[in-house]
DNA sequence: CCTCCCAGCCTTACGTTGTAAGGTAACCAT
DNA sequence: ATGGTTACCTTACAACGTAAGGCTGGGAGG
């Protein structure tokens, strides 16, 4: 009979995400979780003080991941590297559906993710930004070196939507309506449905970065 | 003894913000609003479905409170106008700082939204966006249009630092350190702290509107 | 006027959550 | 051997959302 392996901090950690991943945020409970490792509940407050600190933890594991995803490009020019390196946090959101949700809940920040944002800073100073321009830029992007954008409209769950209701949207949001329409005529790719997310992603990001390398020029 | 006012959906919603104004969103409970209303929890549900539908209905609620701030102005520079809204937008956020946390934590959306984002279009197209890069724009706002963006850093809670830790951090974050510091020394009204929230969001909401209406142009 | 219904509120109860308090068993250094 | 520490478990509690059903007063129909 296999002795279980003990449980770490890590171990505890990598299971709460495969967990997340596999069932979603809501379903991360403490005895989920402490289920998922062969073990009660009461247990896993030996390597972590409360669930805050497993959240915490949480966001610090996704923020090693995205670390390792990004890591070590040869810097060529400031914009291109920040745009690469935002979007391939980004690769590591598509993964983890349910992190932004956690992190943009999240109120205190972990030392990792300071770090994180150091690296972006060091960055923007090295192309030549004064820290006060690359305070502002580290606003403006805001969680877009994590990989996502505030994104107000879930599209999914358009269920229940008869002809008639349809009719009522188009009498009560004739701009939204039309710009719909309008836009499912012209989807280069129709698979992609209206909203092709990756293309929004890169052109709100693109748009910051063309604005903010126009500041940094004077 | 007065005969208590009957229940309504809107005098629920009402007492919801003002629970989450007094209290903060996590103790906006079902048995907590009930006992602000000198009722039983479950009495509630005659007016709403259940909890989710309560905070649908707060947001609604809400973004009536924007729509309200946000009326009918003369329309100049399409510019002008959003910058002048969003930041409208933003004053009734400020007077409900629980709010941006459960907007962006919905994943339905009310009706109201819907109609509310309907408008900036309106604004988009008269301004001689076509429907492609009004739709470009609306997800490049993101959550400005209801007066917030994605804040990383809460900057709040620096409780326990010691000298120690700061010479740690400094060590571990000597570009984010340098910044702040920079930033520290150059602020014109010392009373605000380092971060403007205001002029941050200023600052983000016209690099977007410049690059916005430099696409505008062609 | 009486009756019946039902909207609007209350009571009770269940399952789930995070976690406080304390028990137990294996291991390690003295 | 012994005493203490570490890692896990058991039990229990308060707070949450809400299902099921009970009471009651006022309005509609005969």
């Amino acid at each position: 009979m296999a002795t279980r392996t003990p449980l770490t901090r890590e171990r505890v950690l990598e299971a709460a995400v495969a967990l997340a991943d596999r069932d979603g945020l809501a379903k991360l409970t403490m005895r989920g979780l402490a289920a998922d490792l062969g073990v009660e509940a009461m247990s896993l407050y030996h390597h972590l003080p409360a669930k805050q600190a497993l959240l915490d933890g949480v966001v610090e594991t996704l923020l090693t991941e995205v670390s390792a995803a990004v890591a070590a490009e040869d810097e060529k020019d400031w914009r291109a590297h920040l745009r690469n390196q935002f979007l391939k946090a980004r690769r590591v959101m598509l993964r983890h559906p349910w992190a932004p949700g956690l992190i943009s809940s999240r109120t205190s920040v972990p030392p990792t993710v300071f770090a994180y944002y150091d690296g972006i800073v060091a960055t923007l100073v090295r192309a030549g930004f004064d820290y006060h321009l690359a305070h502002r830029a580290l606003h403006a992007f805001g969680s877009m070196p994590l990989g996502f954008a505030q994104e107000i409209f879930t599209v999914g769950e358009t269920g229940g939507d008869s002809e008639a209701d349809m009719a009522a949207m188009a009498q009560a949001l004739p701009n939204i309506t039309a710009m719909v329409a309008s836009e499912i005529h012209n989807v280069t790719d129709p698979t992609l449905g209206w909203c092709d997310t990756q293309t929004e992603f890169e052109f709100t990001l693109d748009l910051l970065l063309d604005g903010l390398e126009r500041k940094r020029k004077g």
